[in-house]
DNA sequence: GTATCCAGAATTGGCGCCAATTTACGGAAT
DNA sequence: ATTCCGTAAATTGGCGCCAATTCTGGATAC
């Protein structure tokens, strides 16, 4: 039996708390700032205290929660300053592998590609907040697998958590998913096309979330 | 009284036990594959079992020690697929920022930097093995905080991490020290001399640890 | 002689208790 | 009326116990 399959069926039945409490901030269920306290918690998703303090520890390591000793801990806010540091972080990983994405692009991954764009979009019309955000990921993710370097796609996934937060809400908008979406098609037209200059720039783009021009 | 001579006069005393098991595996005394056992711990840093535990979740999180349900964990050993992997997101990232670094840079820090990479050529000559690290590590993030973005300096002290206990008995070998140093002096003449050419190039080299030419 | 199986020892990991610290509340003094 | 202080409630966080699982060693069967 895979680990896929374990775990999955182990989430049926209870899911890990950390990834819980890492949903609930993901999706803006628990906004910036909000005090986690730890009793609140244990009910919350009816598990024990070492669970909750365990996924607390963990989550501020992460630098999603901050911790205040002998205080307790809330979901961390950042500042504009740091989203744009970490945006740019991001463009320079991303469109540093560009060259590689191409290279390493086949038809079958393209057409890949286009089924995951395509069922972005769908989610745009009936789905969830969290399929919006899990769509999103299974696209980027099979984007920058294409680089080839499994550990960049671990490292941005973790990057991107730290963002997380404040844009899933501006998510809510629907003309900010159907730009998105756009993007996503857009991207991987550059990609087919092998167009490494305008795919850098679709990239970034994306990512910045700024309009698009031309 | 500030929080951080709160944590030295509190690391003199008694330091963190993730930080201590951090810094043998990062040391190389606890080779990589070495099964961790909790008693073990618990008696070698003199702490108690929670604290134990706690230590080896944070480095499982942190990819440093590998755990095996049920039957321990035990320090990660990877391989050179995963090495040149990060190796590689070091010199996207890195390069991605010289031009910053070098628009950023004023005579200061570049005095600054010059006093750093002196204090690690000193360091080769008397130095224990952690103290070279350290003298890296300082210069290092000085260069980097030059982009201006903290995030990144960060970031790349995390990635740097999870190559780090390779690289550090590779360390061992007077040769690759003292050719280090002079990367260190060389990078600090291409910032000086505002060649993002060069500097990109002694970047590469240097994260790669490959001969330099020329 | 070798393989298998079972029992004892050792190790991991879940859980709750209690002390230490902080916060909230109410009363008294100015 | 407001501020200060002391006490009580609430919350955090350290610590040890014990069950579940795995490993080890020896005895037995083939």
């Amino acid at each position: 039996m895979s680990d896929d399959l374990m775990q999955t069926e182990a989430a049926t039945d209870k899911k890990d708390v950390t990834d819980l409490l890492l949903h609930d901030i993901l999706t803006g269920t628990l906004p910036a700032g909000t005090w986690l306290k730890q009793i609140d918690l244990e009910r919350r998703y009816d598990c024990t205290r070492p669970e909750v303090r365990r996924a607390l520890d963990r989550l501020s390591q992460k630098r999603l929660v901050q911790h205040n000793p002998n205080r307790g801990y809330q979901v961390y806010e950042l500042d504009d300053q740091r989203t744009r540091e970490i945006s740019d972080i991001r463009v320079i990983l991303e469109t540093g592998v560009a060259d590689r994405m191409i290279a390493n692009a086949t038809p079958n991954s393209i057409r890949e590609l286009r089924d995951l764009a395509k069922n972005f979009d769908e989610m745009s019309f009936r789905g969830s907040i969290m399929e919006h955000y899990d769509a999103n990921l299974a696209f980027h993710r099979a984007l920058l697998m294409l680089s080839g370097n499994i550990e960049l796609v671990g490292i941005i996934a973790e990057i991107r958590q730290r963002t997380a937060s404040a844009p899933v809400s501006q998510w809510r908008t629907r003309a900010r998913i159907e730009q998105s979406a756009r993007e996503h098609h857009l991207m991987v037209d550059a990609l087919e096309a092998r167009d490494l200059k305008e795919l850098k720039r679709l990239i970034e783009i994306h990512i910045r979330q700024a309009p698009v021009k031309a």
